[in-house]
RNA sequence: GGCGGUAUAGCCAAGUGGUAAGGCAGAGGUCUGCAAAACCUUCAUCACCGGUUCAAAUCCGGUUACCGCCUCCA
């Protein structure tokens, strides 16, 4: 039974599909004019770790994200840059497939964009219109917040409360079209020079909110299963989807709604983003460091919990990668002088059945990967004692190996033996090692520690087994 | 001010009533010619105050600190 934490309701709940073995799910996507950080990589990464564990768990799951190509800051940046909105939205979904390819990010089943269903949009604002949830005035449209009985219920707020905030930093302008101060736009006007689209009430474009709702419904129907995004997104973006979806449906939008938690960075753990400057986006940073560190380091933080970026702590992720790998890598050495004919022992093949359990129950409570992931460590350490002992079966090997992998492509890691890559000299280094293997039966310790240091110079790093002497190359 | 979330060893972090998982770093050891990899051992009384209980990191009340949302933002 996997339970999730809904911030609808604020606690805990079993997750029960609308229908058995399929998960709709809707995730937020990027305003695509700019480069993302790694703040819109942890979302990405924290729903693509959801997604496949609910396809670990046998599930179907469609996946729809949403690409916002229409926006203030895209038409700036198109300004800027002298080219057309939909060149720079182009452009920077290019990007973000790059970047979310490079971390191993599943693609989504769906990547509508904006600019493609202006017609769904339009119908979506005038259906609300129609029912009265929604006005012209001076060719913007308007939702009246307060017609919506439950709204607020997302963030916990009561509309007087809300209306408090919003009525202090509404604008004098907005404040003369909208009936209301907690109003919220469906549709603009656009000014001069802008892009925009007929519509029933001006040369416009959509407000800022409508569009995941149109899609969502569009693409996956009235009801979601799960609605997921930042945490930031909670209010107003996602209060505003539901007053839009149900005053349009009449039904219930989502049934779960997932909110990740933020990146932070700096000694006082402020939340990365771009208004205030301090990001860091994936583009430069796995120039650096391994996209694969990156995504474990994300993946294996609860969706939940801040993470504080920091050098230390990439290196943590590191060093935790590196020994989960260096176990697969040990056993799949061992493999090649391993017993061929030995069967699986019963032993191992409960052990194996008892830690993939463990794991379940840790990742069916709201994805608690750090038990989850503590259960993987538990298997490096038997993968490393098995390895090491005297006439191991290569059918217990393949299985603890194969374990392994199941459980980390969950993460988005996939693990390799390193030795994939051949290059060309090769055969150069094997030489070298043969010759050291020479000077080692000569006990010249000189010399062989000479060509060892030699090989790591060159990248290549040696370890003697009972085996004999492995090298792989230092990543 | 309203709403939400955190506070456990040097760091990351599990644990929701029965006497502190796991990882990193550190210390000691085994293996090794030396290394590497690996394995073993070792390392905290849980922000603070008060209460309930035979028993609390875990429940209740209060205090403090930090973060986020209430405005574009994953």
């Amino acid at each position: 039974m996997i339970q999730l934490y809904n911030t609808l309701t604020n606690k805990k709940e079993e997750f029960v599909p609308r229908v058995p073995g399929v998960v709709n799910m809707y995730v937020c996507g990027p305003t695509v004019y700019n480069y993302i950080h790694i703040g819109n990589a942890r979302s990405s990464i924290a729903f693509d770790t959801v997604r496949r564990y609910f396809e670990f768990r046998g599930y179907h799951v469609n996946y729809v994200s949403n690409f916002t190509d229409v926006d203030d800051k895209i038409i700036h940046v198109g300004h800027e840059q002298n080219i057309s909105p939909r060149a720079v939205a182009d452009k920077y979904i290019e990007a973000f497939y790059e970047d979310t390819d490079a971390l191993n990010i599943e693609r989504a089943t769906l990547n509508p964009r904006v600019m493609d269903i202006m017609d769904d949009i339009i119908a979506f604002v005038e259906a609300l219109v129609a029912k009265g949830y929604a006005y012209e005035s001076q060719g913007d449209v308007y939702y009246r917040a307060r017609k919506f009985k439950n709204y607020g219920q997302l963030s916990g707020q009561s509309v007087d409360q809300l209306e408090e905030g919003a009525s202090e930093r509404i604008s004098t302008v907005e404040a003369l079209k909208k009936e209301d101060p907690l109003d919220f736009a469906l549709w603009k006007a656009a000014k001069p020079g802008e892009i925009s689209w007929d519509s029933p009430w001006s040369k416009g474009r959509p407000g800022w909110h409508i569009e995941c709702s149109v899609m969502a419904t569009k693409y996956l129907g009235a009801t979601l299963d799960i609605h997921a995004g930042g945490q930031d997104l909670e209010f107003p973006h996602h209060e505003n989807e539901i007053a839009q979806s149900e005053a349009k449906t009449g039904q219930k939008f989502a049934n779960y709604w997932l909110h990740n938690g933020f990146v932070t960075i700096g000694d006082d753990d402020e939340k990365m983003s771009k208004s205030l400057g301090n990001f860091v986006t994936v583009h430069e940073l796995i120039k650096s460091v391994s996209p694969q560190i990156l995504r474990f380091f994300m993946a294996t933080t609860q969706y939940r919990r801040p993470i504080r970026y920091s050098q230390a702590n990439l290196d943590e992720a590191s060093a935790n990668l590196k020994k989960i790998t260096n176990a697969y890598q040990n056993a799949g050495y061992r493999l090649r002088f391993a017993e061929p004919k030995k069967a699986l022992e019963s032993n191992m093949a409960a052990y194996l059945q008892a830690k993939k359990a463990a794991f379940i129950q840790a990742m069916d409570d709201d994805l608690n990967v750090q038990n989850g992931i503590t259960v993987v460590y538990e298997i490096a350490k038997e993968v490393n004692v098995y390895s090491a002992s005297t006439a191991p079966a290569a059918a217990t090997l393949i299985a603890l190996r194969t374990l392994l992998q199941e459980l980390l492509q969950i993460f988005g890691i996939k693990l390799t033996d390193g030795e994939t890559e051949h290059q060309n000299d090769d055969q150069q280094i094997e030489d070298l090692i043969a010759q050291r293997d020479v000077a080692r039966a000569q006990r010249d310790f000189a010399r062989s520690d000479a060509l060892r240091d030699e090989l790591k110079e060159r990248g290549i790093i040696l370890e003697d087994t009972p085996q004999g002497t492995r090298w792989k190359r230092n990543e």
